[in-house]
DNA sequence: CCTACCGATCGGTAGG
DNA sequence: CCTACCGATCGGTAGG
């Protein structure tokens, strides 16, 4: 059964939603402990009783917060019966989960930035072996399906997919004309599938 | 002819080279206008005869030195007879860029996450009348060789492929064996260009 | 373009 | 968990 969270509990989880919410706006050298301390609702020495400083505070919200938790399991939980209706299906939860946050990537540029990826390689440590599950789950979906490329190929690619669509959104929100937008998201998903060029078969020769 | 650069104009620009240097380091609330000071040879009170405020140090360092300077002709003077030659020679282009420069995108993350992309609106301004250029040269480039795609789609999905190409490598870079990036970007460009699939008419029958 | 300075704010801690 | 404080550093400026 459920352990309801201590006092000491409830007050460490404020302080990482604070920080979390903080830092994704002003990023980590422009968020101050204090400004963290007054949206967690206790006062600054306070603070010291759950982290022993600044960093140690990034450190925790960027492994409770960080973007994988969200979108891994959009891979491995995407439904269809063929490949290209797994596909469809993960873009649409992509779409989900990213609608109306702009900031979901920023913990990520903040850790580039300004750690130079110091937390990154613990990073990768925690996620190896669901990293072999998806490259497992890719082979058994794509099985016969796909041209022979590899897995982690395909792995690698298909968050690629993701950071390019919703990068490119970011940039291209603002200045361009709505029906622009509309759509991109399948246009993209069709070409990942299906190539930006015409089958060669089916040209007819130029010469 | 060429002017010589006044005295002036050279220690502005190596204001701008070192506050460049330094953010895209340690972001901008990390960086002092101490360490730009310094780093550039002058003392602190000088540099406020050159900018009004450390924000308009950036905002001159972001224009100055956009990765969109070095992006888009990667785009426009890309040659080829065919598209796939045309796109697997730009992607050529965007390996000789980015290689050995894991900061070449920290300006725009920095811009993102600490100025909440205050000065996108000026930089799409500014690129307009390029975007309009690029369209046409894509239409002329890919006529009659690409699926029923809207240019502003090509532009931003190679945009998209650059990034996910770019982004990915940050992070499998580190963890993954070395066999895993070699040949990476030919597997990303062929992606792009040809689709994931097989084509459906290869594909023996199922059932 | 430099020296010397301003008030404000920073991360962190002692003591209770 | 709070109050009150520390030394250090911040962006910026006056005056020359």
């Amino acid at each position: 059964m459920e352990e309801s969270p201590s006092r000491g509990e409830q007050t460490r989880k404020a302080i990482l939603q604070a920080a979390h919410d903080l830092f994704v706006q002003q990023g980590y050298h422009g968020t101050s402990m204090r400004q963290i301390a007054q949206r967690a609702g206790i006062a600054l020495g306070g603070l010291y009783n759950h982290f022993a400083s600044k960093e140690d505070v990034f450190q925790a919200v960027f492994f409770t917060y960080h973007p994988y938790h969200e979108v891994l399991p959009m891979i491995t939980e995407s439904q269809g019966n063929t490949l290209d209706e797994v596909v469809q299906d993960a873009a649409r939860r992509m779409l989900e989960v990213v609608e109306g946050r702009p900031d979901f990537l920023n913990l990520m540029f903040i850790e580039v930035v300004e750690f130079k990826s110091a937390h990154a390689q613990q990073l990768m440590v925690d996620l190896l072996p669901r990293g072999v599950g998806i490259l497992q789950h890719i082979s058994r979906v794509g099985e016969g399906q796909m041209r022979p490329i590899p897995p982690h190929i395909v792995v690698r690619s298909f968050l690629g997919l993701f950071l390019s669509y919703y990068i490119t959104d970011l940039v291209f929100a603002q200045a361009s004309p709505p029906e622009f937008r509309q759509n991109a998201m399948q246009y993209f998903v069709d070409i990942y599938l299906h190539g930006l060029l015409k089958d060669p078969a089916a040209l007819p020769d130029s010469k």
